[in-house]
DNA sequence: TGCCAGGCGGGGT
DNA sequence: ACCCCGCATGGC
């Protein structure tokens, strides 16, 4: 890769530490910068320091001005979040966590990563979901270097993926490969610009990625938050379902109605944020600290949506080939 | 050491 | 529109 250039977020408000730090893996974040890999083609990686400064390297320093549209894009740094907070402050569940992180972002991935992203939280916890994403970047990902002095990691493309499948038996996945691979083949097959979909109902884009085997609307809604910053739709699983009948006093079978009608357009995200929030605890610890208001993230040594760092002390990652 | 978990699909009613 | 089961794996 080359270096194309350096420049400066004009991140405003943004809280550019935690936005780049949380749910990125721990392969890409440093004491002083973390790395984002952009979404599309063709390969370009920003290392941004958590002060705002950024270094961009691609393979084709060309088109470089678009380059920075596409990460202040997937910072969110435009993101107008005015409306979440008049429902959200004061929220029994979200209320000291928006105010306390004002300034965070969720940073998008690319389509095909937010699938699988998905996929490895399925029927799982969050430790043996994120470890499964560890493994899949150390068995296929490809080492890059950035300018002759660095290299690093980057994560496997679907092609990457379908060429050696059967790999994916040592990331420990699981019966969860089959998906993995109807992933790959729909992505490859569809050739689907991220921005086509993003411009489509919710209830349609809902649709089209449930057509692939495996994924159901769980994992569509998280792959709609996490790469297209469509948030209508909010994925919602047995934990969340739980803690929200919890704090809201509401019946289970109804959380859903009742949490859109709550967060509106910012359901997808509200539903991140409280697993950032919980530090994505188990359950049953998770529902002893909203029984005690205890609703701020508490960073501690173990692995968390803020503490990913902590990943690459396990030794299930850390010493794998 | 056995459970069994931040889903899903298939097969029932 | 429900309910129920099996599913691979590795933490606890």
């Amino acid at each position: 890769m080359k270096h194309c250039h350096d420049g400066e977020l004009n991140k405003k408000d943004i809280d550019v530490k935690n936005t780049s730090i949380v749910y990125n893996l721990c392969f890409w974040i440093g004491e002083r910068s973390s790395y984002i890999y952009l979404p599309g083609e063709p390969l370009s990686v920003v290392e941004l320091t958590y002060d705002g400064q950024y270094r961009l390297y691609s393979e084709d320093c060309s088109r470089e001005d678009e380059y920075v549209l596409k990460l202040i894009k997937a910072l969110g740094v435009n993101e107008d979040q005015s409306d979440l907070y008049v429902r959200g402050l004061g929220d029994p569940l979200l209320g000291s966590f928006l105010n306390t992180y004002r300034g965070l972002r969720l940073r998008s991935t690319d389509l095909w990563w937010a699938l699988i992203t998905g996929t490895c939280q399925q029927n799982t916890s969050f430790k043996q979901g994120w470890t499964f994403l560890h493994r899949i970047v150390k068995l296929y990902g490809k080492i890059v270097d950035l300018d002759g002095k660095r290299r690093i990691l980057r994560p496997p493309k679907p092609r990457e993926v379908l060429k050696d499948i059967d790999k994916l038996i040592h990331a420990g996945v699981g019966y969860r490969a089959k998906t993995i691979k109807n992933i790959a083949e729909f992505i490859v097959r569809e050739e689907i610009e991220d921005s086509e979909l993003e411009r489509k109902d919710p209830r349609d884009i809902e649709r089209t990625l449930t057509t692939i085997k495996g994924v159901g609307p769980y994992t569509a809604r998280l792959a709609m938050t996490l790469a297209l910053r469509r948030y209508e739709l909010p994925p919602i699983d047995r934990w969340l379902r739980k803690i929200a009948s919890a704090v809201y006093e509401v019946d289970e079978s109804i959380v859903e109605d009742y949490w859109v009608k709550k967060w509106n357009k910012w359901s997808g995200l509200a539903s991140i944020y409280v697993t950032i929030a919980l530090d994505a605890e188990y359950l049953q610890k998770a529902l002893e600290r909203v029984r005690n208001r205890d609703i701020l993230p508490r960073i501690s040594k173990k692995p968390s949506p803020l503490n990913m760092q902590a990943f690459c002390l396990e030794p299930s990652i850390a010493l794998l080939p």
